[in-house]
Parts: C-alpha cells; sequence; structure tokens
DNA sequence: TCCAATTTCGTACGCTGTACGAAAATGACA
DNA sequence: TGTCATTTTCGTACAGCGTACGAAATTGGA
C-alpha cells in the first residue's frame, strides 16, 4: 500500500520505449508468464525502417509490418502502443545507426559537418522529413546527436541560446534541400518524366495559360537555371551556396 | 479529321484548372447541355480553405466538403479531378489572399519582409506547410508571389541563380520557424499540456532514464532557454536571429 | 496439475479516396 | 412540343487504413 495516493501518471509511455536499451542499469523486467515473445522491438522498428526506405512511409502499415514476421497486426500493439509510437522509434533508431565523426578544428568545417551529416542521413531516410511532423522525438540516439551538434558550435563565441538556435537553422536547412530533393523525384515517379520532360509537355500549355501575365524575373532565372543545369531547380547547389551564407552569417556574428 | 495524329495529352490538367481565371481572353466554355452547376469551383475551394484553416488538413475530407454544400460527396469530382488538385487549388487561392506590400529601399529590410511575409502566411494558415510536401504548384498566385520574391532580390548585386536561391533559403527557414511553431501547438493539443508542464510531468522520467548518460551542453543550453522563456524553445526568436545571419551572409556574399 | 498472467490474433468498426453506373436535369433541334 | 444527347448529381461499393475488443493459445509458478 503506497502512502503517496495514487495520481495518474502524466508521464510519456513512449519514453522508457525509446530508452529501453539504456535504463540506468537493470534490464526491464522480462514477463514471467505467458508466451515468450516470438521477436522483439528492434526487430519491429528495424523491419519498418527497411519498408521506409524501400517504399516510403505510406507503406509503413501495421499489417505490412506484421507480415514479414508472420504475425497478425494486433500483435504488434504488444510491442508498441501505436503507430506513431513505432514512427518516433524508427526516427530514433535509425538516428543511431550514423556514426557520429569527430569535429574538425576550422568553425567552418564543423558547421558543415552538421549540416552536411543530417543532409546526407535525410537523403538515405527521407521518410523521416516526415516523421519529424508527427512529433519532436526525445530518444536516446537523438539526444547523442543534439549533444554533438551542441558541440560543433561550442567554443566559437556563441551564447547558449544562440548555439541552439544556430543548430535549428542549419540543420533545418538541411532539411529544406533534402525536402526539395524528395519532392522532385517523387515529382518523377508520379509523372513519369523528368524535370525537363516535363516542362516540354507542359510548354505550350504554360504559355497559353500565362499569356495574360507578366513574369519578367521568374523567366529570367528560370532560363539561367534551365541553361545552367537542364532543370529548374539543382538541390546540391542549393546546398553549398545557402549553406555558405549560412555560415557566413554566423561567422561574422561571432566577428571572425 | 485532324491531320496530326492524335497523341496523349501529357500536359498536367490541373494546369488549366489552376489558371482558370487568367486563361487569354476569352472565357472557359460553359457547358451547353445537361444541369447547371450548383456552385462554383472558388466556393468549394474556399471552403475547404475555411475547413485547413479551423480544424487542420486532416479535416478536409471529400465529405465534409460537399456535405457544407449539402451534396454529395462524389459531386464534388465534376468540379476537381480529385483531393490532391484540390489542395494545389487551395494552396494558389490562399496565397492570392495576402496582398504584396511595395518593397522597401533597403536590402535588408526587403529580404526581411519577404521571409516575414511568408512566416506570417504560414502562421495563419499551417496546413500550407502540408500541402507544400504534396506538390510543387504553379498557380496564378503563385507564380505572382515568386516574382514579387525575385523583385526582393533583383538588383543586390546577386546573380539570376543566386537569387532564386537566395528566395528559397528564406522561404524555407520561414517555413522553419512556421513548422516548429505548428509541431508546438500541436503537442500541447495532443498531450493537453503546455510544454513546461510537459517537461515537469516527465522530470522524474527523463532523469531516471538518462542517468547512464550524459549531455553537458544539452542540459547547459536547456537551462539556459529554460531560463530565458519558459519554454525549450522560442520561434519567435529563432526567427529573428536566423534571419538576420542568413541576411548578414548574403549581403556580406554581394560586398555590402 | 491447475491457474493466473501474458501474448497472439480474428473480427469488426469507422474512416478515407474514389471507381462505377444509374438517375436526373438541361439545352438544342426536329 | 417532344425527343435526345449531354452533363451533372450522387448512391453504392471497394480496398485500405489504424485500432478497440474479446476470445484463444501459451507459458511459468505454486
Amino acid at each position: 500500500m503506497n502512502d503517496v495516493p495514487d495520481q495518474p501518471d502524466q508521464s510519456d509511455p513512449s519514453l522508457r520505449l525509446l530508452w529501453r536499451h539504456r535504463t540506468g542499469a537493470r534490464e526491464e523486467p522480462r514477463a514471467k508468464r505467458g508466451p515468450k515473445q516470438k521477436v522483439s522491438v528492434d526487430e519491429i522498428v528495424d523491419a519498418a525502417i527497411d519498408l521506409a526506405d524501400a517504399e516510403g512511409l505510406a507503406a509503413v502499415t501495421m499489417r505490412a509490418i506484421a507480415q514479414r514476421f508472420g504475425l497478425g497486426a494486433m500483435t504488434l500493439y504488444s510491442y508498441v502502443p501505436n503507430r506513431d509510437a513505432l514512427l518516433v522509434l524508427m526516427a530514433d533508431q535509425v538516428t543511431g545507426r550514423t556514426e557520429l565523426p569527430e569535429l574538425p578544428a576550422d568553425p567552418r568545417k564543423r558547421l558543415e559537418l552538421v549540416a552536411n551529416l543530417a543532409h546526407d542521413e535525410l537523403r538515405a531516410h527521407p521518410w523521416l522529413l516526415e516523421v519529424q511532423d508527427v512529433r519532436p522525438w526525445l530518444g536516446p540516439n537523438m539526444s547523442d546527436r543534439y549533444e554533438w551538434q551542441l558541440s560543433a558550435v561550442d567554443g566559437i563565441g556563441l551564447t547558449d541560446l544562440e548555439m541552439d538556435q544556430t543548430v535549428a537553422v542549419l540543420i533545418g536547412f538541411a532539411g529544406n534541400i533534402a525536402r526539395s530533393e524528395l519532392m522532385k523525384r517523387r515529382a518523377e515517379q508520379v509523372t513519369g518524366m523528368t524535370e525537363s520532360q516535363w516542362w516540354e509537355a507542359n510548354y505550350d500549355t504554360l504559355s497559353e495559360v500565362m499569356a495574360g501575365s507578366h513574369y519578367p524575373l521568374a523567366n529570367r532565372v528560370g532560363t539561367a537555371a534551365g541553361e545552367a543545369y537542364q532543370a529548374a531547380t539543382d538541390p546540391a547547389r542549393e546546398l553549398d551556396y545557402g549553406l555558405a551564407r549560412i555560415i557566413d552569417g554566423v561567422l561574422a556574428h561571432v566577428g571572425r
């Protein structure tokens, strides 16, 4: 019998699930009775990650995951409270796969590394962009990542708050580039045409429909882009350009 | 009988729908026979926008929109080819509601205006962030907007390609701030707690679970953030800080 | 051996977008 | 005015989703 009255547990249940491999010292108490679980949470999460990598986040359905193990769909709910929690577990688990390299001494190179690492990861697992919209996750691997990101901007001359905000700007920017790359790939997949093919196929309709409007700058810029790299956009160069400007701004701010 | 062989029309059908109010000079040919349509595409799109503003994009279902007009769900498909096309129409239409102010002379103020306008709009219509992921849209109001954005960075000393990339960085950043604001609001709605309440409710679990890990920088930064503004993040200040750094970087690049 | 605890999972519900085809409404023409 | 081709309306249906519920199966401890 407890002295303290039973107040409803307001704490997020998926927190313990996220940190299941690092809970203090003791192992999580195995169930004493009942059938042994046939798979593990990690296996389920890994299977879901595979599925998302291969076919996109929309293909990550409870039924599809369960089928990979020959389980019934509802069985997954004895491992994971619901689909959203699974997505968070996927995000943290895939984050843990990327090892965090030593940081170079040069501040500019440090910031570039933070952005490029995020960008590469999001290119490899584009579904992370969609998961991000579901919930901010506070898992062990994400925490490690954040600590590493902060260490990259530490000692440069930023205040504590500015350190956080600088990291946010950098990884946000990397995410935007990754997002535009994803959209470009998706558009090509949906339409079955490359970007330049799309513009060609729609040229007549566009010029007819835009006859009454005038876009001198957009035309000039669009022409320049088309000549520079047979497409309207080139995310790789956007990354280099934008990253250089942001880092310039940050380093100028701390007076270098 | 046509001389040219019938080649399948590869052009995007929703393009004509997007530009329905500006097609050259002549009106779109009204149907000669059959019942008159009871509503208009604009009314449908406006209703969908209202719904999205009030209850989020997930509430924008074909059935819900149709019900607003006392129509059957399938009736909408005589106005709009499918839901995705409707979302694009919504995005362009709501973009047209924001009037584009005169641009100030000062380059810094011009760039700030571009970012702030995007940010305010996304705050008022957060579902635009989700629509953006569906498809890049090329409607009349988005085209006007893009031309205006380019004019804001024109004459500053950027190349044509850099103009486009600069706009992309600015509005992408504004979008990221709006996204984190949206997530914060959503989290409070889902959990029923404010951010600081969440941290309080999960403090015990967190410190237990993170006992084996060390996050000196994250702790320092988190403490600083908590003291500065009773929360882990403050999007409004992130906007000011990041925007200043980005614009610094751009203006330094063109040598001012 | 028996029971309590736990996992497994079939069924079902409400929800989604939308394919299909019948029914209703309308303007043009005989 | 009657007829018909055209167009809009929309009821029904289907596949797929997350998941609530409850029964069945499995297991270790007493």
